[in-house]
DNA sequence: CGTGCACTTGATTGAAGTCAAGCGCTGTGG
DNA sequence: CCACAGCGCTTGACTTCAATCAAGTGCACG
């Protein structure tokens, strides 16, 4: 539970107290690669943290497969547009190396955010990293090339390439696997 | 100050004692159509609340102008670029009518709600509606054409047609005035 | 009565999507 | 041990949506 602990403390310090009500409240799983975490069961509603491998969530929105986001060693991720109730249908979590990784419900978190102010200001703090997140993407979806939003990812997580398949990054970049494809052999 | 209150209100109630704290620090501004209410001096970092009136928060990306938000009566809004450090240069806003609005500074609000829990809370909850709009408006660049664009403004605003020029409502759909003129004819 | 602004219309271009075929592994069954 | 099936990726031809460049219209206001 260290890194955890470590990456919370990141975000904003919790006092003891109220530090190990949080910690009592998240799931640990140990699973194998290619092992499906959460499948169209409706409890998308969750934070997890990835302790350890390289994880994917997606959703279906009409018969396509939408990478929303691929995380990787040592990050939060959650599937924004579930965790707040505007539900895609479908949503699942799909691990692509064995990983170790940790997870706590939308409500068990609003709860102690309720209780104490500390998780409230944590929480605030996450919800406004995934705000800068979602406009920086946003800003780089609107005007940056798919060859732009293909080195900026390189840039950002080196070594994804060598971790997960062109497929997914593809979608996740919001192009098709030809296109990256194509931009893949144009520049070296 | 009676909608800032109601509108405050209804995001998260506020006890009293921090309510009068919290109003005391925004600012109040009565400006005539045309105004530029904010320009270029490096003091994005600000909420808004729009009592009346119609604004236009923009910046410049290559020389281009980008309209990022369009507020109308009795909206929050915010340049979620820069009340985030994540400065465009260049922030701008601007009255399309002549309005009423207020402002508080981030600064203010933060130092707030480090001292009141359920301003914490309040701000977490504008954040997090604030990322399930960028959320909303990523999707809709992503995986609609400027046409379903169009239609969803339409649906979502009424009236703003008739208070906006087009060219700024391009804009902000991210498409050129001429596409949205095309759009536009094509369909009745 | 022009000058400019807000918008429209037309012609051309470009980026990425779609459809279709092909290539090179890897792994499994005969 | 080979053969072929399937997956992951590439390549090619064609289409589509929206950007760009370039005129043109019509109205508002000084």
């Amino acid at each position: 539970m260290d890194l955890l602990i470590q990456a919370l403390e990141k975000i904003s310090p919790l006092p003891d107290e109220c530090r190990d009500a949080f910690l009592s409240v998240w799931q640990y799983h140990d699973v194998p690669k290619d092992h499906t975490l959460l499948r169209e069961n409706g409890i998308g509603d969750q934070l997890f943290f990835l302790e350890k491998g390289v994880a994917r969530i997606y959703y279906h929105k009409n018969d396509k497969e939408i990478t929303e986001w691929i995380a990787m060693d040592r990050q939060f991720f959650l599937s924004i547009t579930s965790f707040f109730e505007r539900t895609p249908s479908h949503l699942a979590i799909h691990t692509l190396e064995p990983s170790q990784l940790y997870s706590i419900r939308q409500a068990d978190f609003l709860r102690l955010a309720d209780q104490f102010h500390p998780i409230e200001k944590l929480l605030r703090k996450m919800v406004t990293s995934s705000l800068i997140l979602s406009q920086q993407r946003m800003d780089s979806i609107q005007f940056e090339s798919a060859q732009q939003r293909y080195e900026r990812l390189l840039d950002a997580s080196p070594g994804i390439i060598q971790r997960v398949p062109l497929s997914y990054i593809a979608s996740f970049l919001g192009v098709t696997l030809e296109t990256l494809s194509r931009i893949r052999s144009h520049r070296h």
